[in-house]
DNA sequence: GTTATTATATGACCTGATGTTATGAAGCTG
DNA sequence: CAGCTTCATAACATCAGGTCATATAATAAC
């Protein structure tokens, strides 16, 4: 025989309030309304809840037994009800997230770990893709949102794009490097050195073809690849070589790395680097609270950037 | 908002059998129930709890966790069903008995404690008192049941009384005791000895008076007095001192004790020991058992007591 | 791709639990 | 014993939840 839930949960407000009618005040029903239900709970199991003839009613053991009970399932209804509302609120969840490694690597999970700090309960999944993989992503559902460059051009027109910043590449390099003590930086001089190449499917792989196309030469010596961020900022730092990069990843691994960036401009499509999702699909109320995060930080990262941007102008 | 338990409760079965059909059957109720009672669920949290466009229906991570919680509610209830059930055979419950005291210490005692090897769930109130405190007790509902002796013409209206044995008291002394050496005991002899007196408002100690009395005596020195069992025993053994028991009682602690009997009858009034409850009543299930339980008990003594008195007749 | 199969959702209907207010009965208190 | 408090009951309305029959949609099979 199935007990009803209800039933022990209001059992155990009774017991804890020290009456019938405490009880059906602190549960927000009516009084008669709790004693029907109790008289139907007695009548169920056949036994006595309470004491007969008390009046400030006092329950048997058994109604003391299974008011202990009820006290659970009453706490792990409200534990639930808790949650639903913290999911909501997107203080609770699971997001997925996608996006290209570099850029993830050196930008977005520091911001995770800070968004995670914030939001303890929102656990977030990580993957690595590009842009189609990324989109098919979003389409079945296996990716909560996107995060990388594109051009606001090629947004699909099923997904919403929010720009975080403008994609900006950069060639870096080691701070101290040869090339930064030059004035004006020619061809021949860049040519004496080896490069870090991105994953070559990477866009940012064929935005150093292009680059350096567009500098006049056809080819570049590539003495490192196939590497993540982590290795790729190894080889970096300790070596001459050079590599292209997002500025934004530059900027923030400068706080621990020695890096620079040499002055020179970079050819490439106007792309933003920017949050992609489904438009219409109902998102997890942790995906807002994220999107809010990203945008907050990027705003201060974009004003970090253009404050030193100010700065190095000023010096020279 | 307040969550349904029943709904959290179904949600972490169709979660655990991996489907919804399959949730139905173990739940016992048909496909389309089950199906409306999450529809409602997830109305009423504004949320998804399966992941959309799924066949073999698979939960969000919301539903996920709530099913967790749904579990932890379906546990507790499933126990408060054991529980019910223990208690409606008696395995379970509190039983509040009452009992005089020397028969409770000597005799009840050690039966109780049988019976709780078997009903490990069963937890009983022993209280003392004699006639009238125990049936003021039964009726006022703070007794289940009290064992007593009574003569059975006067078992008041309203109660039941079940003898359990013939209410036979003995002279006891220490074995080895001078008196039991002689072969015809007389009035002069026993008036060499004092006695242990039972508390002077127990039936036992009126008991006494009539005896000395039917002896032909008015008056007997008490040698100690206001203790119970143990100390009576105590001083029983350590000296030559007489009194006054439930035959019954002395049988049981002779197993342990060196307790001897005079073979001296007397006389008072027909009673037999007894349990004595409350009729109409409805009376805890565990009450029943009990009741079973010490009328096997007070058999299989009464045949250990009538073996030892054939034996008894036989050696002399 | 089309069909078959299986899984889930929906409609129509009925029962029963639960909410309400008004009121009666019974224990507790002074 | 009077009066207060506490609980139970009656009468009624509403809605959750049970059923079966059936539609729809995802997966499997061909």
């Amino acid at each position: 025989m199935k007990l009803d839930s209800e039933h022990l949960e209001i059992l155990a407000v009774i017991v804890e309030k020290g009456g019938l009618t405490e009880g059906a005040d602190a549960l927000g029903k009516s009084q008669p309304s709790v004693s029907r239900s109790m008289a139907l709970l007695e009548k169920r199991i056949g036994s006595a809840l309470f004491e007969p003839g008390r009046r400030p009613l006092r329950p048997t053991e058994l109604g003391q037994r299974l008011a202990k009970l009820g006290g659970q399932i009453r706490s792990a209804n409200q534990e639930a009800s808790l949650l639903v509302r913290r999911f909501q609120q997107g203080h609770a969840g699971r997001l997925r997230v996608g996006g290209t490694q570099i850029f993830m690597d050196g930008v977005i999970s520091t911001m995770i770990a800070d968004f995670q700090s914030r939001h303890d309960d929102v656990q977030i999944e990580q993957s690595y893709g590009y842009m189609d993989g990324l989109a098919a992503g979003l389409r079945n559902g296996t990716l909560d949102c996107a995060i990388l460059p594109m051009p606001p051009a090629q947004v699909p027109a099923e997904m919403t794009f929010v720009p975080l910043l403008p994609g900006h590449n950069v060639i870096a390099c080691r701070a101290g490097h040869p090339l930064t003590r030059r004035k004006g930086i020619t061809l021949a001089d860049i040519d004496n050195y080896t490069w870090i190449a991105p994953p070559s499917d990477s866009p940012l792989f064929r935005d150093l073809q292009r680059a350096v196309k567009a500098i006049g030469r056809d080819d570049f010596r590539v003495s490192f690849s196939g590497g993540t961020l982590a290795s790729i900022m190894s080889v970096l730092t300790g070596s001459d070589a050079l590599t292209i990069m997002p500025y934004s990843v530059v900027f923030l691994a400068r706080r621990s790395l020695a890096l620079d960036v040499l002055p020179l401009r970079i050819e490439h499509p106007d792309r933003q680097l920017g949050l992609l999702t489904m438009t219409g699909q109902q998102a997890p109320a942790a995906l807002k609270r994220f999107s809010e995060f990203l945008t907050a930080e990027f705003h201060r990262l974009r004003n970090r950037m253009d404050h030193e941007l100010q700065m190095a102008r000023r010096r020279g």
